[in-house]
Parts: C-alpha cells; structure tokens; sequence
DNA sequence: TGTATTTGCGATAACGTTTTCGTGAAATTT
DNA sequence: AAATTTCACGAAAACGTTATCGCAAATACA
C-alpha cells in the first residue's frame, strides 16, 4: 500500500526503469507484450506516479492558483466553483489564496507563486490594488494571469468581466422610474475599475434623467464592516435620507437592511434597494431584494477555460481579451413602486 | 525575470551549488562572509526555491488537501476560511477538491491524492459515503485524514464535529415548547453519521414530551433539489401538514420556505421553521430563520489545527480524537410562539 | 549471403533541490 | 615543528520522473 515508484515495478518485471515509464506511457518503442505486463503490474501493485517528479521534469504542475479577495462571498465562490469544474475536466488541480482584500497578501502570494508551483493563475483584485509591479513580474516570469470581475485593465491579458456600466446604469434606471430622486451609492473601492464603471453607470443615469448627483450621496466604504455600518447609518439617518440605495456589493445592501430595520425605514416605501449580488436567499428576504445578478459560475469557467487554451504552449502569453457576460436584474420588492 | 534556480546563483557567485543551498539555509559549515554574500545575491536576482524539487527530496507537498461536498455552501466556506487561515499561517498550500456529493468522485479524488501531492487531507463525506477502503488506503499509505463534521467513525483518526445530538434535542424541544405537536424531519441522508445523530436528538425530544412520532414525518431528502422540492411540497399541502419543520440542512428549511410561501402557509403561524444553518442572511429572511449555528470556521480551524499538529512527524498516524464544538441556536421569529 | 533497416530495450542525463561525506587549508594543540 | 582539530567549502548521490541516444538482435532488402 506505500509508495511504489517506477524502480518498484522494474524490480519486479526485471527490466529497466526506462522500459517501464515508456510502456506507461504508451510509447511505440515498446512492444505490445511487454506494455501488457508493464501495465497489468502498475494496476497490480498500484502504481501512482509522483506528481512532483514529472514537475520538476517537465516545468509543469497541472496546478492552477485562484486567488480571491474573499472566501465567504457568494459571488467568489460561485466563481470559484466554477473554475474547479472546468479545472477537474481538465485534470488540473486548484491550489485557493484568500488575499482579505488586503493588498500586501495579494502581492505576497503573487510573489510565492513565480516559483512554478502554478502554472498560471486566475483572480480578482483586492479592493486596494493599485501597483501591479508584483503582477506584470508573474507574467514575466512565465506565469500567465486571467482576471475575472475585479481585473487590472493596465495588463494585457484575458479578463472576464460582466456589463457593469449597462446593468448599472439600468439598475439606477429602474430606480429613477420607481419613483426615486435622490439615490446613494455604495462605493467598495475608489480604485477597482468595476466599482468605477458601476459609479458611472449610475451617474450616466442620473444625468440622462436630468438628477443632479450630490456629491455627499457616494458613500465610499471599506473593508470595515464596523465603519461601513456607521457610514451607511450616517447617510439614513439625516434629516431628508435617500429615497433610493444602490449598493455596488452585496453586503453594504445587506447593511443598508440592518440600518434601515433599526431606524424603521421601512424598504421600499420609504427607500429601494438594489444591490449587485448572488445571494440565494435575496427572494426570501424581508423585503425580497432587487438585485443584479452575475453570471458567478460561468465568469470562473470562462477564465479557466481561456486560462487553458494558453497553458499548452512553451511559453504561454495571453493575449489582450475582453470576455463580458451579461448580468441580469432581477426585480423584487425591495425597489417595488408604492 | 525568469526562474533563477541555485545553479544561477552558483554560478554568478564562482561558488558551488552545494554552498549556496548552505548559505541560504543557514548551514553552520558556512562562513558569515559568503553566507552574506548568497543571501544578497539571491535577494537581487530574485531567487525563488522551486517547491516541487524539495518536495521531490523531502517528500513533503506543504500543501493539504480539502475536499468537501458542497463548494456553494455557507457552512463549507467558512470551514475551508478556517482552515485556509490556519494553512497560510503555518505557510502551507491548500488544494481544494469538490466533491458534489458524489461517492464516485470522492473516491478517485482520495485515490489520486495517495502519490504525495498533499501531506495530509482535511475532509467532510458524501452524503453517499459507505465504504471506506478509499479513505483508509490512504491513511496506510501515510497521508493522514482530519475529518469535520461529515465525519467517519469507523475510522481512527481526528474529528471535529458539533454536538448534534443535543442541539438537535434542543431545537425540537424549543419547537416543542413554543406549541408544536406535529413535527417534521428533514433528513438528507440515511448513511451519513451527522443526520442520524440529528435525528435521534429530535426523536428523543418528542419522546421526552410524550409525542409519538409518525413515519412519515421522517422525510428523506437527496441531492436532486427537483425532488426535495416535490417531498416537501407532498408533506406540505397534505389535508393536515406538520405544524413544525426541523431541516438537517439549510438548503432544505430554504425549500421549505419557498414550498410555504407557494401554498400560502404562514411561517410561524400555521408552521414553525429551525434548520442548521450558517446562513448570514437568516436575520433579514421573512419570517427571520431560527437556525441552529455550527461555528463552521473554528471547525475548520480546529481540523487544520490539529492535521499540522502531525504533519511534522516521519510517518504521520493520527491518533483517534473527538473534537466536539457547540453549535448555537439563535432563536428567531421562524419558531415564534403565536 | 551480405548489407541496410527496423525493433525493443537499457544507460544515462536532466529537472532543482538537500545532505552526506571528503578534503585541503588554517587554526589550534602538543 | 609536528600532530591534531576545526573550518569552509566542493563533489556527488538522491528524490521519481522523462527523453535522448546507443546498441544488439531481428527483420528486411538486394
């Protein structure tokens, strides 16, 4: 039941090492008999070759890294399920990263990974991302990079990204024709290109319907649960609140909720919300959420599949690439016309 | 840029490979003066150790295996936070494996697993996991299993699990308490230890209050979400259906609430809902979902904790252990009294 | 029958490490 | 000054593979 290795089986067929992997390995040097016994014996003693040993041979790990902002998250799990589906077909192996959203783990795993223990690797940025010296090395150094959702823009590379500008700019839409005037936005990041595309979605929105945007209705957050709760109380509980939130991440709805249940705003008379998320339970909430939802699983399939079709070449470069998927907006009552 | 293995650094310093593998591990047979020297020159020629030739040499991966049923699944993501949190302390890789509840996969994934890619496996069953040859074949072959919550009693090895049984007693008994006479089970396996240990509590609850339990208010449930929703729903629009619901798992109290918002049953008027749960939305569902909460995270904390616990040991055999953490029921209006 | 080609296999180097051992020089002890 | 020990390093084997090449035997061809 232990390890049994190449030298193992030629032991025991008394021929070389050599013989052995070619018959493993179907090569036409050997002959029709000697492969039978070679690999009748492998089944027998059962023969499991050393990944690590081929590895180092052959430059290549059959392993990919998935490096994500955030485990607990329904939008980078479906994501990462994704990409493990298409990972398994392929027999690849998925080392997973959680970078917290914090900029110096992302560069920390990045510059673990340069060492071939991947062979290339698919992620989402952190929020604070803004040097991608440690990135544009990975590539360098062999290690092909695919962005899904939070991508790097200033890197030539595959991304895979949703519609964030249109679905945005429809979300705020919908909004306005329900009924609000004056609609909040919930930034994650200053610096992520998806929350900015979502920003001017919304502003482009505001602008077509002739609202003017405040500036003090783009409520930035953070990684801050604490904080993003005080800000979002902050922003409910003046005087004359928002008639209408828009959230560019899930949670900082999920917030809005909580904040709005303690002040008894009630949603969605006095406030809609609508959110970008991949929650299942958003039709059982209290009220059932609006949301845009992405396409999780199938952004994480299609980064793996791209990231695929180069890992077979010598030196894989991908080539610049924008793969969108349409999110859709599912309407629920949160953003319900009274 | 590209990969500098120690034979560059040999090189560049006039030196041979053997010292610089010493100088940069500290050898004592290396004078400070060269030791410094290595130690420079690696940092400025960016030198990365490739892991799969000391893995090859040492026959250690640092790197574990995780293998869960569900990847979209609130309670398994948080476990595989815990042990990500853990690993990446401990400077250990995580390679991640989904299983889908299939007995089949699981199999060729732990057969796959046996040739030294990963030191040590962090698991949960399938819900369809009888035989246990897979699992001990590779224990024999010295890679160590931590099972959490899905867990295999006939094997002798760590297990961290909740203390099902009483907590499922528990929740019947609040069901109980708060009026209902008529209480479901949604059971998800018939083999898996966790679901009987749950459903014996919840028998043994309503033979404490002298409550005869029918058959068929045991309701066995599957992995086809089609037919969970047709049993449910056969259970629920009986002439006279359970005036309580005790689901095993989330994702079947979430069915329920759907099955009962299409047949117009009231929650928790004509009937009441508790489930285990690690859903953070359980506040802000309609009615809120009383849930019964695994400390999921510090399960897979404490399965991390104690694998690397052995992992340092020549041939790592893993003594039996009970790890058993409390759950919490969080009480909330899915059971409210009328 | 002699030469050319094919067939089937083994020896060996290589991948990038770590580690044991050997060795010459320097340092220390007699 | 001779003998011994310490010091600082290099050579080489090993981990388990794969792939290139060489080579003998068998087969094909003339």
């Amino acid at each position: 039941m232990s390890k049994v290795s190449l030298r193992d089986l030629a032991k025991t067929l008394n021929v070389s090492i050599s013989t052995v992997s070619k018959g493993l390995r179907n090569s036409y040097e050997i002959s029709e008999q000697t492969r039978r016994r070679v690999l009748e014996a492998a089944r027998d003693m059962g023969y499991n070759p050393n990944p690590y040993a081929g590895s180092l041979r052959h430059h290549k790990s059959k392993t990919i890294g998935l490096l994500v902002p955030e485990l607990t998250n329904n939008f980078f799990i479906q994501a990462i399920s994704g990409a493990e589906s298409v990972a398994r077909e392929k027999d690849y192996h998925i080392l997973i990263y959680n970078t917290h959203d914090d900029f110096v783990k992302e560069e920390s795993i990045i510059r673990h990974l340069s060492n071939g223990r991947v062979d290339g690797v698919i992620m989402s940025l952190t929020r604070t991302t803004v040097n991608y010296d440690h990135l544009n090395d990975l590539i360098l150094s062999g290690i092909p990079i695919v962005f899904f959702d939070r991508i790097a823009h200033e890197i030539e590379t595959a991304k895979v990204t949703t519609d964030d500008f249109t679905s945005s700019f429809n979300a705020t839409e919908h909004l306005i024709r329900n009924g609000c005037r004056d609609i909040a936005f919930l930034s994650l990041s200053e610096s992520l290109s998806i929350d900015n595309k979502r920003k001017q979605g919304y502003l482009e929105a505001l602008n077509k319907h002739d609202i003017t945007c405040r500036e003090d209705r783009i409520v930035h957050c953070s990684g801050d649960e604490k904080m993003n709760l005080e800000r979002i109380r902050k922003l409910m509980e003046s005087g004359k609140p928002p008639d209408g939130v828009f959230a560019s991440v899930e949670k900082l709805a999920l917030t809005t909720y909580y904040v709005c249940r303690e002040l008894k705003l009630n949603i969605p008379q006095k406030v809609k919300v609508i959110c970008f998320s991949n929650l299942r339970t958003a039709p059982l909430l209290n009220p059932s959420l609006t949301t845009i939802t992405q396409p999780a699983f199938e952004m994480g399939a299609q980064a793996a599949t791209v990231l695929f079709k180069f890992l077979d070449k010598k030196r894989p470069v991908i080539q610049n690439e924008n793969i969108i998927l349409k999110s859709e907006l599912i309407l629920r009552d949160s953003t319900k016309k009274d």
